[in-house]
DNA sequence: AATGAATGAGACTTCATTCAT
DNA sequence: CATGAATGAAGTCTCATTCAT
């Protein structure tokens, strides 16, 4: 599992997709919810497998292994959790020249916020899944760097010439800005989720503070 | 487990760490490695025994179970991770009026850095504890929430006549430093701790970052 | 299947071997290649689905059960075992005085050792199962020591008459060939079978063996 | 497994021998006794441990895996299959001209022939996991034409100085005897062991056999 | 205090087989 | 004739825990 990159399996993942019977969705379902409430390793598959009104061996004639399971669940969440940035929005912020790169990063941490919160369970998954196996969290580190490398390096660079941003490498840049939304969004999604939090607010918090980091003063 | 409150819990701990032998020490020390490396779960205490070189029974004699030991891992941890506010120096805060919100903030960010940097691995194994049992959490928030209340309900009330902060309730303002400090700690030390970092520099930022968020422009 | 005798398994599978389709050889073609290599015991039927590119359920629809193919594998190659005792060759050795109970014999080891070593899968799986059934194996000992009985009674009485052969029951008699034979044949083709072997030198040892064994010195 | 050479297998086996307990003997028996009947494939480690009177865990303590209980079965009787040859016997023959061949020759196969029927179940099962296993059958083919080299083949250039044998070289000699015993033994003792055979009888039809083969007539 | 043999419940997984399509 | 989703019993193995020594 760990010498396979993330895109083959998401891959394979995506063809199983199509052809999802009920039973599997189903599962894929139950997993989810079992594995945000008590973790994948306290989870059995036959606990699933009650829950989901199925055989137990219906999870193995599908996903293989219960490794796999996890990795239905996971995959499909990390891969969504980035191309969004080839959306019509981005485009139009490299082309019109009065989008700010405060608007941009609203923008961007709204519509991010809105999606974690659609996949609260799936993220908490991954983020426990992170903390725990070593082979994850480098195929996550390097998904990140290479993948939109291409955009949003142009993007950066954008904003930089309009002189926006500070000028440092866009690595440190983009690693500042993804410390606060993620630290944030585990602290709120992954942690503490029954706490209430004033969207428009947190945004806000989170737009001032990245913009204070690494934007310049006009 | 569940019932029981942390500080009896914490105390009875207590107790035990005075007349800890050194095999006990040995399989706690393993314990925090191997919890720390691929979750409570997945951590069997046989692989524990063998690595701490003695008997699968002397685990249970000491410990009584599992789950104790792994309390006996993170209480004295959280128990650690508060009390330090009645030191001295925030005594200081409180009677030199020379002393900012900054400087104080600042002097927090860098002790409690240096706490959890020193603790890696523990603040690793409570992170993922906090994500997978809702009892755990919850008494960590009513933990948090209750215990240093005075003291720090007197910190804030002081800078807020000194008008160094914003005017809302002192749980808003708490949350909104924690939510910060600990979602970065989590994206620092327990997801991506192999990253280089430089603490000047990070500190600076999350200072600035809460000061803009909580603090108001003279 | 242990109460039903071979013959009427054997003649139930003849009929259907003359209608089988083309998925239905593959996959006897394919379980004799797997039942050979790791044993009936360690190949699943959804190996060998896979490996004949068929559906799980296909084998089922036409053998019925897992033990019922082993046996539609098995049978053809016993029955073929032995009839060809009937063969023109042999009518000639009763008939033409001059043949000797040597020709005889190094005819019958040539003929048998060729069709083993055209069937050597079939062989080997058959040599497991003897040792694993204990019905099977009473029921070819009770095959091989009926079968043919008349006929071979004949051939060796007519070499007693002759003063070709020792004077001790035909079963005995036979039953010292057989050894000698097959337990060649199980060191050659079923254990061993990636060791050079010499045909023409091993059937004239195996020949003058037997013939020491139980010819009579003219 | 298969990586591991036997001998290392064997001798870390045969640390654990020393140790065993009451309840390790208990299932060792009934494992040979399982094996030999059904097949090792056949058998289940929960009815080996119900026949044993122990928990099914208790195999597993102590034995690592079925396969290794497998091991701890053959391996000591694998090894044991050899070093005979080391007797005082032996010494004699070499050193005592009168000894012929023959007396050789009986001796080894009374001897040897002693031995597989007080292991008749072990030489059962060794010789179907030799049929069912690539990697086993490899290692055994090696394993005994290294490791008693030095002494036979001194044994057979003193034979062959005698004139008692053919100018073969000692391998194709060795095999030939070989082919014979063994082939002779797992058709006796593996597939028909409810035969009745005359021990006297049979030694003396295998030395005649083995001698008129490879032995030189004075 | 420490051991390690023993346990049995339960984990993940495989299997032969069935049945609606 | 052929499929492949679904099954649930059974298989191997792991686990936390106990207890006699």
């Amino acid at each position: 599992m760990s010498a396979k990159s993330f895109m083959e399996l998401a891959i394979s993942q995506a063809k199983n997709n199509q052809k999802m019977t009920e039973k599997q969705q189903k599962i894929v379902e139950v997993a989810i919810e079992m594995f945000a409430e008590k973790g994948y390793a306290s989870t059995s598959t036959s606990e699933i497998a009650k829950a989901a009104g199925v055989a137990e061996g219906t999870i193995f004639k599908h996903f293989g292994s219960k490794e796999k399971l996890l990795y239905s669940v996971i995959l499909p969440f990390l891969v969504e959790s980035v191309p969004v940035l080839a959306d019509e929005f981005i485009q139009d912020v490299l082309t019109k020249p009065y989008q700010h790169f405060e608007s941009f990063l609203t923008a961007i941490i709204k519509n991010r916020l809105d999606f974690v919160k659609r996949n609260k369970e799936i993220f908490k998954i991954l983020v426990v899944e992170l903390l725990n196996r070593d082979d994850l969290r480098e195929q996550v580190i390097s998904f990140f760097q290479q993948s939109p490398n291409q955009l949003i390096n142009n993007i950066f660079d954008t904003f930089k010439h309009r002189g926006e941003l500070i000028d440092l490498p866009n690595s440190t840049l983009i690693r500042t800005m993804l410390t606060q939304i993620f630290g944030y969004f585990i602290f709120r999604f992954a942690l503490f989720p029954t706490l209430d939090w004033d969207d428009t607010i947190e945004v806000e918090h989170l737009v001032l503070v990245i913009l204070r980091g690494i934007g310049k003063k006009e």
